[in-house]
Formats: C-alpha cells, sequence, structure tokens
DNA sequence: ATCCCGAGGG
DNA sequence: CCCTCTGGAT
C-alpha cells in the first residue's frame, strides 16, 4: 500500500470514528493496566464482565494484594488462562507497591519489566494512559497489517515496526484503535465482511466470502 | 515450540 | 465439533 492509499485508509476509519477507544472498561491507570493483563487471548466482553464486579471493589495495587490470588481467581474464573494471570496479576501489584510508589510507571522498560507484562500490554498502557503514539500489535492489529498490505510482517514486532514506519500524522496516535475495531467488526479473522468495507478497494485481500444475500440465494 | 485456558460463535 | 479472542513466559 503506497503513502497515498494509507493516507485514505485511515482518513475512512477515522471518518468512521472520529474518537476511538479503548473497549476495555477501566476507571484509573492501574485498573487500565489490569484489565490489559487480563485480555491476553480472551475478548474484551468476557474481560468487562469479570472486572466489573472486581474493580468496583478494587482499584489499587494495595487493594489488590489485601484480596490475594486465589480471592483474585474467584473474580476472574470465567476469563481464559486464569491461573497465570490472577499471579502475575498479585505480584505486578507487589511491584508497584514496592517500585513504583503504588502508582502505573509511565515507561516501557518499566512496565515491561512487571510480571505479565510484555510489549503489547506495554505498548496499550502507554498509549490509552498517557498518549503515547505506539503501535500494540495484537491478534487483530497483526491479521489486518498483513491481509491488507498496510502493514505486512511475519512477527508481531516486524508488523509493529513497518507500522512506526507508514503511519503517517495525524493518524498515529489513534491508529492502534483504529485498526482494533476494523480488525474485531470488520476485518475477521475467520469470515471478514469486505462486503461492507469502508477500505476494500484500497486492500490486496480479495474476499473469498461472499456477501449474506448472496449466501442466501445459494446455500451451502 | 509449547503451555496456560474459559466463553462465545459458526 | 473447531476457531478465535487486544499474549507472555519458559
Amino acid at each position: 500500500m503506497n503513502r497515498a492509499a494509507i493516507v485514505e485508509f485511515f482518513a475512512r476509519l477515522a471518518e468512521a470514528n472520529p474518537a476511538p477507544e479503548t473497549e476495555l472498561e477501566y476507571v484509573n491507570a492501574y485498573t487500565l493496566l489490569v484489565a490489559v493483563a487480563l485480555s491476553a487471548q480472551a475478548t474484551d466482553v468476557g474481560v468487562n464482565k469479570a472486572t466489573r464486579a472486581l474493580f468496583a471493589e478494587v482499584d489499587t495495587p494495595a487493594k489488590m494484594v489485601a484480596l490475594g490470588e486465589e480471592g483474585l481467581k474467584a473474580h476472574i474464573k470465567t476469563i481464559g488462562l486464569f491461573n497465570t494471570k490472577a499471579k502475575n496479576v498479585i505480584a505486578l501489584s507487589q511491584t508497584l507497591i514496592e517500585r513504583h510508589g503504588g502508582e502505573v510507571p509511565e515507561d516501557r522498560a518499566a512496565l515491561e519489566a512487571l510480571p505479565g507484562v510484555g510489549r503489547k500490554t506495554a505498548n496499550v498502557v502507554l498509549n490509552c494512559a498517557f498518549g503515547h503514539e505506539t503501535f500494540a500489535v495484537d491478534t487483530h492489529i497483526f491479521r489486518v497489517g498483513n491481509r491488507t498490505g498496510l502493514a505486512p510482517g511475519k512477527t508481531v514486532l516486524a508488523v509493529e515496526q513497518k507500522l512506526e514506519k507508514r503511519v503517517p500524522q495525524p493518524f498515529r496516535l489513534h491508529a492502534h484503535h483504529w485498526l482494533i475495531l476494523h480488525g474485531r467488526y470488520i476485518c475477521k479473522a475467520r469470515t471478514p465482511e469486505c462486503w461492507r468495507c469502508p477500505v476494500a478497494d484500497l486492500c490486496r485481500y480479495r474476499p473469498k466470502t461472499p456477501p449474506p444475500a448472496e449466501r442466501a440465494r445459494k446455500p451451502g
């Protein structure tokens, strides 16, 4: 995708959604960090279902440590990988208290040093909580980048670096959310809905799924 | 490369 | 049934 096409690509996504935000529910930077850590290989809907009750009760690292690993597990049993996540969130909260005064650090290295926090989670927190122009590459963005030709790459880091080079202003701050929402609702993993995609003419992917009307006409 | 792992959709 | 969901640590 050339530069003009990339500008057009984001201009259309921006027109459809001028102020995109994360669909994870949170009340402060700390609960954002926890929500993102819980969202690995899980849907935001599923995470929100568990965190609504959790964050009403627990919204600081100290309260999380007081809740304890088993107490946290009881809240997040319905989320995949809950054993690992509960252990990490308690340890992460303890570390925030011991090393960062109970605050979420505005620093990539400090974030990635937290248990259960890798590059993707750090990028989301830096973008959503601190307004950094980071490109958190998740399963959606990896797929959209490769499928469309916007930012092809064999690894998530390669895709991130390509986005870093290719995404122009004024789209850099919200590119992450535009791409993730596009991937979640239109450029879906199994059956991308190209027939209602606003950037289909800029995309290198040729649809293999016929539109609903055609599928109804010719079932099977 | 493998493990962690529940809910929802097709 | 199988696939997917805002990954990270070993």
